[in-house]
DNA sequence: AGGAAATCTTAAGGTTCTCTTAAGCAAAGC
DNA sequence: GCTTTGCTTAAGAGAACCTTAAGATTTCCT
């Protein structure tokens, strides 16, 4: 209860509907009317879960999905009048934790809401606690999510912006081995078809940028026939 | 490496199905025909995800949701060949993550669950805390599941990807027996053709490197005639 | 005690996996 | 329009692993 609900939706009887039954559910409801305008609210004030359309003008809601993937761990459910599996599929992979079809039942749509928000909140509680968690620090490494920046030895190293995203998601959980599915998927938001060479090819630069000796990682160790592992200690 | 799914269905077509789709996208599944299979295995071993049918035998699917929220984590996804929205609200409010009607497209069900492991491992470092329960620790030997490693008397032993994975199978489930055939198929899911040295060397390596002796294997037992049991108690 | 079956171990060759480098393409900036 | 930057793809090289084969060992049955 109390959370702030984006609803991103071109029709604006959508809109008005599902705002009447989320307030009603209390919360408070942030309304846009086309992507581009759901975009600069979601980076300009904190929205606890955002429920957008894919039909939108501006940008669609699978493009919109993206770019919130890149920059935002917000809940996000899809709603569309499309219902064909492979568009769900396709919402669910770039990185939405829910996809409803049109038309809706919007008690529906308030549950599944709730589910997210309690899955988001109740259930792990990081989000709250770990604002503070802005930086990583390990070994000489040090990685900070707010600039976005890498530094070795308090030097900056230049990472391109894969690179840096690569690195941040195996720092994030030091000790877990990531497959190369799992880091493509993540980073590209896309399926994985089996080809890992472009994975690899970053894997590579990265150690280039952060290893002393790269043909030796210290840092990013490679789990043959499993993925990559980024070591807790060094 | 994949995740466990639990399949609770009491449909054992619908099991296989889904079996199929999840293990080639990668997961590990545990099945169970009731609830009270489910309710045993979900409490007795690691479950990363559990797809929940509402019709079953012994404890239905929302009783077994309930009973899965008062003391775990997991995400929950439930599995109905009811649609009536009140029924999936009623099973979102339970305390389920998604709900998911059918008959249903297996892809979309994989795609759902990607969503929601996503949600709970990558984008929520809550997990962090709970991975402590991914290692198991039996005699001097600790296998760590969230970073492919095993250790013995606190000294990581190296292990190939198919040893850590067989390792890891008899590990899982100490005390249990399982055929050459089992791990054969399981490790490299393809259908046994019956020469089993493949699996009895890998057996040997590990031993080599996980016994104290190992002629005389205290861990890792030969049940003549029938397979290899890992010893609960060393 | 001997034979048969099951299992174990070792070595070698082939296969697979991974890494690195270079080149081409696309996008962005000047 | 040109240059720069970054990414993906392709190809070759090297290392590691797996499977297979063969001989040895162990266990069980007659």
């Amino acid at each position: 209860m109390g959370n702030t609900i984006l609803i991103a939706d071109d029709e604006k009887e959508i809109v008005e509907l599902l705002s009447l039954y989320l307030v009603k559910d209390g919360h408070r409801v942030i309304e846009a009317f086309d992507g581009l305008e759901a975009w600069d609210k979601i980076n300009s004030m904190h929205i606890d879960l955002a429920v957008i359309d894919v039909m939108m003008p501006g940008i669609d809601g699978y493009n919109l999905v993206r770019k919130i993937r890149e920059k935002h761990n917000t809940p996000v459910i899809i709603l569309s009048a499309r219902s064909d599996d492979s568009d769900k599929i396709l919402g669910l992979g770039l990185g939405a934790d829910d996809y409803m079809a049109k038309p809706f039942n919007p008690l529906e749509v308030v549950a599944r809401v709730q589910a997210q928000l309690r899955r988001f909140y109740t259930f792990n509680s990081t989000s709250k606690k770990e604002h503070k968690a802005e930086t990583i620090e390990i070994g000489r490494l040090k990685l900070d999510k707010t600039s976005c920046a890498v530094y070795k030895d308090g030097q900056e190293v230049q990472l391109t912006s894969i690179e840096y995203k690569v690195l941040a998601l195996l720092m994030e959980q030091p000790g877990r081995v990531y497959t190369k599915s799992q880091i493509f998927e993540y980073i590209w938001g896309e399926y994985f078809d089996g080809d890992d060479n472009t994975v690899m090819v970053h894997i590579s630069k990265i150690r280039d940028k952060i290893e002393d000796d790269p043909k030796e990682p210290k840092y990013l160790k490679t789990i043959r026939g499993l993925g990559y592992r980024f070591e807790k200690k060094v």
